[in-house]
DNA sequence: CTGAAAGCGCTAACAT
DNA sequence: ATGTTAGCGCTTTCAG
C-alpha cells in the first residue's frame, strides 16, 4: 500500500528532511547541488506533486485567480467577446502557473450565491470583474470585501478601483469622423444598452465626433440590447428616417443591421455605410465585410491579469486606470475599401 | 486591529468551542437550536466565511472541478460550442456550490504545462476533459493519475472511462435519410477533421444513412477543419461535382458553405440542400436559415458534471457511457420548411 | 449536545 | 546547507 506522497515521505526516501525537499520544490537557492539532484530524482520517480491546499493554507496564497462574469451570460456567450477575454486571461495565468476559476452568475444573485463564494478566503488570490453595468452592486460588494480585484471596463462612478478598459469613446468618435469624411450627411446610431458604461461611452463618443464636424443624428437613434435581433429591428425602424450611414455599437448588432438593410432591398455600402464596434466577428462572416472599430480584447485580458497580480503582491497600491486604444479597420461596409485591409 | 476571523474567534464571540461553530457551519444535526441561533448571529454580523484551503486540507476535498480544453482553442473559441458547454457545467456546479476551474491548453503541452497542473492534489476534486482527438495523450495521462475524470465526447479506443457524448452517428444518419427523402440523389459531404472522434462518427453516420437508401457520395467529399473558411473552400471545390445536397459536419463550416454556394450564383435550397450539425448558430444568422442536427450541448455539460460528482464521491464506479440523442431541426436550407419549425 | 485534541501537508522562522 | 519547530484554519475522532 503506497503511503500518501508528501514532503516527509519524499524526504525519507531521499534521506533529507522535509524542509530540504520543500526548498528544492520551490527552487530556493541554498541547497547543495548534490542533495538537490538526489531529491529531484526521487520526485521524478515518484511523480510527487505538492498538495495545493496545504500550500495555500501555509503560504496564504492560492495561485488561483477568479474571473467573474455576471448575469445575462446566456446572451453574452453567443458573443465572441468573452471567449476572447478568457483566452487572454488564461494565457496570462498559464504563463505564471496560476489557475483560472470561472464564476458565471445566473439570474439574480440570491443568497449564498456566487457573489459570496467569490470572496471566500483561501479560494482565490484575487478576482477580475467584467461586464460592468452602471451602479453594479458587485463592485460595491467587492470593495467591502477584503479581496484584491480589478475591473474590466469602466465602473460608472469614479470610485477608486483598478481597472482596464478600452477607449470606447475615442473609437466611436473615430467612426463618426470617418463616416463624415466619406461624405455621409445623415448618420444614424444603433446604441448599446445605456445601463452599461461601454454603451454610454460609445454613444457619447459618436455624438461628440459628429458634432465636431457639424453633424447630428437628430432622431436617427435607437438602442439595442447587444443581440443580433435587436440590431436588425433597430435598423429596420431607422430606415424610415433615410439615413445614409449608421454606427452600430457592436458587431453582433451590426450583423442584424446588415440583414435589415438587405431585407429592405437597400445596398450596403451603396445606400448606407455601416461601421460597427468590436472587431470580433470574422470579416468573412458578412457580406459586405464590416468596417469596425477594433478593440484588443485579448490584450485587455492579459493586462488585467498582470495588473491583478501586482495588486495581489502589493506592487500596485494606487488605483490605476489602464485604457487601451482602439483602431479603425476599414473594410467594404462603409463604402471605402482600400487595398489590403 | 481586527483579528483574523476564524472558527476559534467566532466560537469565542458566541461562547462556544470551534467544534460547535464548525457543526453549525456545516449544518450538522446535533446542535441545540438555541446555540445554533447564537452562532449564526455571530457569523452573520461578522460576515465570517470558512477558509477554503484549510477546509480542503482537513476534509480532503476542494469543492472545485476542473474543465480541460486542450489545444486549438484559438480556433475553437469562435465556436459557440465551448461557451455553451461552459454554461451548462457552470450551471451544474453553481447548483451544488462548487467552483469551476478552467484549464485552457496552449499549443503543445510542454513540460510543467497545464497537463500536470490539472492533476495537482488538493487543487480540484475531479476534471472534465473535452475535445477528444484520436489517440489523445491527455486521456492516457489522466488514467495514470489518481484523479477522477469524465470525458466529453468519445475517446477513440474503447478504454474504460466515464464519458458523455451525443449521438453523432445517429444524427448524421438522420441527415442522410432526410436529404434522401427530399429526393436528393447527388449528396455531398463536408466532413469534420478525421482526427476527432466526432468527425469520424458524423462521417460514418452520414455514409451509413446514405447506403441504407442506396445512395453514395462517390467523390463528393471534402474535409474541413471546423472553421467557416474551410467550409467555404470545401464547398466551392465540391461545386464542380454538381451535388444537389450537402451535409456539413458543423454549423460554422455550413455558414462558409452557404457563402460559397451564393458566390457561385447558385441557390440554396433550390439548387442545393444544406444540412449542418450542431444547431448552435442562431437560425437568423444565415439566409436561408439552416437545417441542423441539433446537439444538446448545455445538457451534456450538466450531465458530465453530475457524472463527475458521482465518480468523485464513489457513487459511480463502473465506467459508464452516456449518449444524448440529437434532433433534426428542419428549416429552409434543405428545401422543406414545415410551418413553425 | 458540546469540548478537547490530533492531525491534514505545507511554509517559514529559527537553530545549528 | 540542512534540520527542527510552530503554526495556517479546518474537520474529525473521541470523551464526556
Amino acid at each position: 500500500m503506497a503511503r500518501r506522497l508528501n514532503l516527509e515521505e519524499i524526504g525519507r526516501r531521499a534521506g533529507v528532511s522535509r524542509s530540504t525537499v520543500s526548498r528544492v520544490v520551490n527552487g530556493e537557492p541554498h541547497v547543495r547541488s548534490e542533495t538537490k539532484k538526489r531529491v529531484e530524482a526521487v520526485i521524478a520517480e515518484t511523480g510527487y506533486r505538492p498538495h495545493a491546499a496545504a500550500r495555500s493554507l501555509a503560504s496564504n496564497n492560492t495561485g488561483v485567480i477568479g474571473l467573474v462574469i455576471p448575469s445575462a451570460v446566456e446572451t453574452l456567450f453567443d458573443d465572441p467577446y468573452f471567449g476572447r477575454l478568457i483566452l487572454g486571461i488564461s494565457a496570462a495565468t498559464n504563463e505564471v502557473d496560476m489557475t483560472l476559476a470561472l464564476f458565471l452568475f445566473g439570474e439574480e444573485p440570491d443568497e449564498g450565491s456566487i457573489i459570496y463564494r467569490v470572496v471566500t478566503p483561501g479560494l482565490v488570490d484575487g478576482v477580475i470583474v467584467t461586464a460592468t453595468t452602471r451602479g453594479d452592486p458587485l463592485i460595491d460588494h467587492m470593495q467591502g470585501a477584503d479581496m484584491p480585484f480589478v475591473v474590466i471596463g469602466r465602473p460608472d462612478s469614479a470610485r477608486s478601483t483598478f481597472c482596464v478598459d478600452v477607449d470606447n469613446r475615442g473609437g466611436a468618435r473615430a467612426a463618426a469622423l470617418h463616416l463624415a469624411a466619406l461624405g455621409r450627411r445623415r448618420p444614424a446610431l444603433i446604441a448599446a444598452p445605456s445601463n452599461t458604461t461601454a454603451g454610454v461611452d460609445r454613444r457619447n463618443g459618436f455624438l461628440e465626433g459628429l458634432s465636431e464636424v457639424g453633424l447630428s443624428v437628430e432622431n436617427r437613434i435607437r438602442e439595442g440590447d447587444w443581440t443580433q435581433g435587436s440590431g436588425r429591428e433597430a435598423m429596420s425602424l431607422l430606415l424610415t428616417e433615410r439615413p445614409d450611414a449608421v454606427f452600430v455599437a457592436s458587431d453582433r448588432m451590426a450583423v442584424g443591421a446588415l440583414r435589415a438593410i438587405s431585407e429592405a432591398g437597400l445596398n450596403c455600402p451603396g445606400d448606407i455605410s455601416v461601421v460597427s464596434f468590436d472587431g470580433l466577428v470574422p470579416p468573412d462572416l458578412t457580406m459586405p465585410r464590416l468596417t469596425s472599430v477594433v478593440q484588443p480584447v485579448t490584450e485587455v485580458g492579459k493586462r488585467a491579469t498582470r495588473l491583478l497580480r501586482s495588486v495581489i503582491d502589493g506592487t500596485s497600491t494606487t488605483p490605476e486606470h489602464v485604457v487601451f486604444p482602439t483602431r479603425l479597420a476599414v473594410r467594404e461596409s462603409c463604402g471605402s475599401a482600400p487595398p489590403g485591409s
